[in-house]
DNA sequence: CCCATTCATGCGCATATACGCATATGATGT
DNA sequence: ACATCATATGCGTATATGCGCATGAATGGG
């Protein structure tokens, strides 16, 4: 929000015209919005732990709750955050829900997550100058 | 940390074997508590249109200030947290530093996102029961 | 040396998030 | 109908997060 203030760093000169075609998380802010919504439902263990239950077996909210030692209530609501952002489906039977990943590319993506081990991912190096 | 209640939920007993073989991240809880703060990382809208613009240029923080339109601040901070997880690195060149993205993989990885548009990723489907 | 420029950081505040408690809803059994 | 079980949700609270303000540190020009 804040104006650019009047400094004398005139760096973005040499990249102008690259810079001209901004690609489309840069220049629209809902996307990117949208886009940092899903990844922050992916940044709490606990749902990571949920996931990576699920990845395994389609499970109901009490063996979830049982498996990750977490409340019932905890794990309901992480149940709907996940919901929300499409990441599992349910189905009721009788008085439970089984829940299970929502489709398979996220499961492989999840498969990946687990034995990627440290290694050939995202963004692992540590900073270095 | 919530014991288990004494409920009768037994659903568990159904798929007891194949959760015996838990994958890392359910049973290991620091292992779920570091892959979540790199999801987080990227959990921010701000942060996540820094990494686009580097996706196009090295930029001084400057640069990155006024394209954004954020507060110097606001962009050292983020970049500190970019930096925490080796997701950028950059260089120093007299007063400004230049950044970029740690790595190629990071960089095709993003590409992807932008370009992707709601289609065939990690989970788009929203609620169906 | 003095001062402007560029970036980083400590602090404070407004807001968001996670989770527990209590309770609502809906199904099942007696 | 009533009690019990599985799940969902409103609310309060402790903690985390984003960002502005003020300031520090480092560089470079006059």
């Amino acid at each position: 929000m804040t104006e650019r203030e009047e400094g004398t760093c005139e760096a973005r000169v040499v990249h102008g015209t690259k810079l001209a075609a901004l690609q489309p998380m840069l220049a629209d802010e809902e996307r990117a919005h949208v886009e940092a919504e899903r990844f922050r439902a992916l940044g709490d263990p606990t749902r990571l732990r949920i996931l990576a239950a699920l990845s395994l077996a389609e499970l109901c909210v009490c063996d979830l709750s049982g498996l990750l030692g977490i409340s019932q209530t905890a794990t309901s609501q992480h149940l709907k955050i996940l919901r929300t952002f499409g990441m599992v489906r349910y189905r009721k039977e009788g008085r439970m829900a089984f829940y299970r990943l929502a489709d398979s590319s996220l499961r492989t993506w999840l498969a990946r997550l687990h034995t990627e081990d440290r290694e050939g991912g995202v963004a692992h190096e540590r900073e270095s100058v």
